[in-house]
DNA sequence: ACTATACTTGACCATTTTAGTCAGGTATGT
DNA sequence: ACATACCTGACTAAAATGGTCAAGTATAGT
């Protein structure tokens, strides 16, 4: 089980913006100084943001991106939901009826499953950015 | 975030095994048939179950797999460690000191992922083979 | 002794996913 | 006009995944 980059470049991006979008909108090119993500990745994943309602673009000089919302209101779900970083333990369609393998029933693990992607949901689904916010208040980045 | 197969496949393994292994060694042949995965895959991830000492190996005609443990003395963080089905919510190494994309120190989403991390793998040392048993117990395989 | 069963080992491979890069374009503040 | 910075889509090298295939070896039953 992995986490992508690609869901954590989005998290740590946005923690960056966070804290840097209190006056003026913040560059993608900042970002991907400060935190040494590639700036064409960061275009990829912020594209993904902005059609999510999670960050508003403004173009031009001193453009950039902010926050739509308060960090205490933007939960990791929200996020990985975004970049499409989703939790998946099954191969097996949750809809149908049928299990893994084609086989008729759901299989003697499935439950298990099920209870492991709720157990790391619920993880994401109480992290807000605010959190991390105050996580690295103290410390420099 | 996915569950690779060779874990989930792993867990179907043994718990079909444990179920069956009260009289006679469980042969991979029939695992492969009741559980629809290939046996040649099985072979690969038997190996590596009896290296970590899950099972043991019994050859010859009516041989096959039992396991050395009680279920209930078999987590899945024991299953999953020994095929390598590990969970890594990082790139950049524990022991060192120096961040991922190669930074000096730890970046500002480092003790989430660790956070995180922790919290998955309470799941798995948390759950033996026996709750999968108990849980499936009046049910047809 | 022969044979069928079933474990053992290691190499191989097609497909998919990941983690980007690259090339071009558009909007806007100065 | 021009620099900045967002925007879009195509492309790709490398790694991981989910297997397959071939050639064994050990053992129980006949
Ligand atoms: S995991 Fe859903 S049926 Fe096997
Ligand atoms: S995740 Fe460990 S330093 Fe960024």
């Amino acid at each position: 089980m992995k986490l992508t980059s690609k869901g954590r470049y989005a998290v740590m991006a946005l923690v960056d913006l966070a804290r840097f979008d209190n006056i003026n909108p913040v560059s993608l090119r900042d970002i991907s100084l400060r935190q040494g993500i590639s700036l064409d990745y960061l275009e990829q994943i912020f594209s993904k943001l902005k059609k999510n309602q999670i960050v508003q673009s403004i173009r031009g000089t001193q453009g950039g991106y902010i926050l739509t919302k308060k960090p205490n209101d933007i939960k990791l779900t929200n996020i990985f939901h975004a970049v499409d970083e989703t939790v998946k333990t099954v191969q097996c369609k949750k809809e149908s009826k049928k299990g893994c393998n084609g086989k008729a029933t759901k299989c003697v693990t499935h439950n298990l499953w099920d209870e492991l992607e709720t157990h790391i949901n619920s993880f994401f689904e109480k992290k807000s950015l605010e959190d991390l916010l105050k996580n690295n208040k103290d410390q420099r980045i």
